[in-house]
RNA sequence: GGAGAGGUGCCGGAGCCUGGUUGAACGGGCCUGACUCGAAAUCAGGAGUACCCGCAAGGGUACCGGGGGUUCGAAUCCCUCCCUCUCCGCCA
């Protein structure tokens, strides 16, 4: 969420990011409601105060007649203050719906377009040349044994899966190896509950309910399953102050990850690219607005140390504009070639780090105090991810087959998973 | 799941029975000043959060777990929800 109050002095910053966004969203209407509430707060206030006034008056002795007129003007003031306060709760609730209506603003650098108008940033490695015919990692996984997609669906139904075998110990290995970069890193761990509440879900901004949604919520119990650990490691500043000398605050959070991927059928989505669960690490950062900036360029170093230890190579994308969701600032990629992308393979997203300074902060109440300063300021929040499982696994198991049909370990993932090739027979 | 006890400011802890001058005693911690070469101890002051008005000084409003009610007036009375602790049961 924007800042209600400075929305009519930084008007054309907002106009331009709703625009650029594809975003439509009444931002003359989030202004005049919050001059409404503005106005009317202090007309609550006053009322108030006559009220108040009157209260302490009345603590003395009065004859009948005194008494039962005191308390009659009493309860017209109640009246009064209620009637009031109706009007600036439906004028907060109108505001409230307005302001989250509106994106974050978007950073200078970020390129302009939709989804196809990322601007690559740098390559890493090159993509393999292979001498025989590359399988994907789906075929692989028949071949090796390593999955087994049909009882998923039969137990849990289509998008889930079983790991098996080597996959398994991989899966392991991939989030010990990402928790120790980012522990190297300066990062404290955390294991975190894979559910959250509504409120929570919402106040990192993504929508809980409603049609388009992404979040699964429990039937029997107000609670969600988290899509990103972010959700639950953000909650963790619900309402906090903190102390400028605390920051940066690193977070790094293991969770299991459950989206509905509703609206996303027909995209690509063979394996395990697009599925309804899956194991993350995630990176999660609290900073002063100053330095936002630059634990971005950190967290998406952190991720590229990742995938380097990986071997696997990868591209950076600087996200567009029209392609940014509404809290993020601006967002880097990393995608990885796989072979299994397109006719002859292609770049699948892997990570992704998003700078959403103080909008998902300012709703969630995360703020900061300077050291011998008095007031609160709002923090910025980051996120990112250290390793997304599935993910990295298909990058992982495409990129490193070999002529013999084996799928070699990089090294510095052998010493975590016990074995330096999958092999059968 | 059963029984009981609680949720008050940075912390501890009064106040609730007997509603008003209590934004909240008292103690600790913290900050400022005095004393000191410094420090400790002592003494004197000052410190909540949010929003609004104001250049500022300052002023106003709300907040004693959340929500609702009674009352001219609620931290105090009533209802409801949530949470914590102790004991018992159950379970990885």
């Amino acid at each position: 969420m924007l800042d209600p109050r400075t929305l009519a002095e930084r008007r054309d910053a907002v106009a331009e990011s709703c625009r650029r966004r594809h975003v439509r969203a009444d931002l003359d209407g989030a202004i005049a409601a919050y001059e409404r509430t503005a106005r009317l707060r202090g007309l609550v206030d006053e009322t108030n105060r006559v009220r108040n006034e009157h209260q302490k008056a009345g603590n003395r002795k009065m004859d009948a007649a005194e008494r039962e007129a005191h308390v009659a003007e009493g309860r017209r003031l109640k009246d009064e203050v209620a009637a009031r306060e109706a009007e600036l709760a439906a004028a907060e609730a109108a505001l409230r719906d307005a302001a989250l209506g509106l994106p974050n603003f978007i950073h200078p650098e970020v390129p302009d377009g939709g989804e196809d108008d990322a601007r690559e940033l740098h390559r890493h490695g090159e993509p393999p040349q292979f001498a025989f015919p590359p399988l994907d990692h789906l075929a692989l996984g028949e071949k090796h044994d390593l999955f087994d997609f049909e009882s998923g669906t039969k137990v849990a139904g289509p998008k889930f899966y079983y790991l098996k075998n080597e996959a398994v110990l991989l899966e392991l290995a991939l989030v010990r190896l990402a928790s120790d970069v980012i522990r190297s890193r300066g990062f404290t761990l955390y294991a975190t509950p894979d559910v959250a509440k509504p409120e929570i879900v919402a106040g990192l901004g993504f929508n809980p309910r409603g049609e388009e949604t992404q979040i699964y919520s429990i039937a029997n119990a107000d609670l969600c399953l988290v899509g990103t650990a972010e959700i639950t490691l953000g909650g963790l500043f619900l309402d906090r102050v903190l102390e400028e000398a605390e920051l940066p605050l690193r977070l790094g959070g293991i969770s299991h990850c459950f989206r509905t991927e509703a609206g996303s059928y027909g995209r690509e989505s063979k394996g395990l690219y697009r599925v309804h669960q899956f194991t993350k690490v995630e990176m999660f950062c609290v900073t002063r607005p100053e330095d936002s900036d630059a634990m971005h360029d950190e967290l998406l170093a952190i991720e590229e140390q990742v995938f380097q230890a990986l071997e696997v190579p990868y591209r950076v994308i600087d996200i567009a504009a029209g392609d940014l969701g509404a809290p993020a600032y601006r967002k880097f990629d990393i995608e990885a070639w796989m072979v299994g992308r397109g006719e002859s393979g292609g770049w699948g997203e892997v990570t992704s780090t998003s700078n959403c300074t103080d909008y998902q902060a300012r709703r969630l109440g995360a703020r900061f105090r300077r050291t011998g300063g008095k007031k609160t300021e709002t923090v910025h929040m980051l996120n990112g991810t250290a390793i997304a499982v599935s993910r990295a696994l298909v990058a992982l198991l495409e990129n490193h087959q070999r002529a013999d049909g084996s799928i070699a370990i990089p090294k510095a993932l052998q010493p975590y998973c016990g074995f330096d090739e999958i092999r059968r027979g």
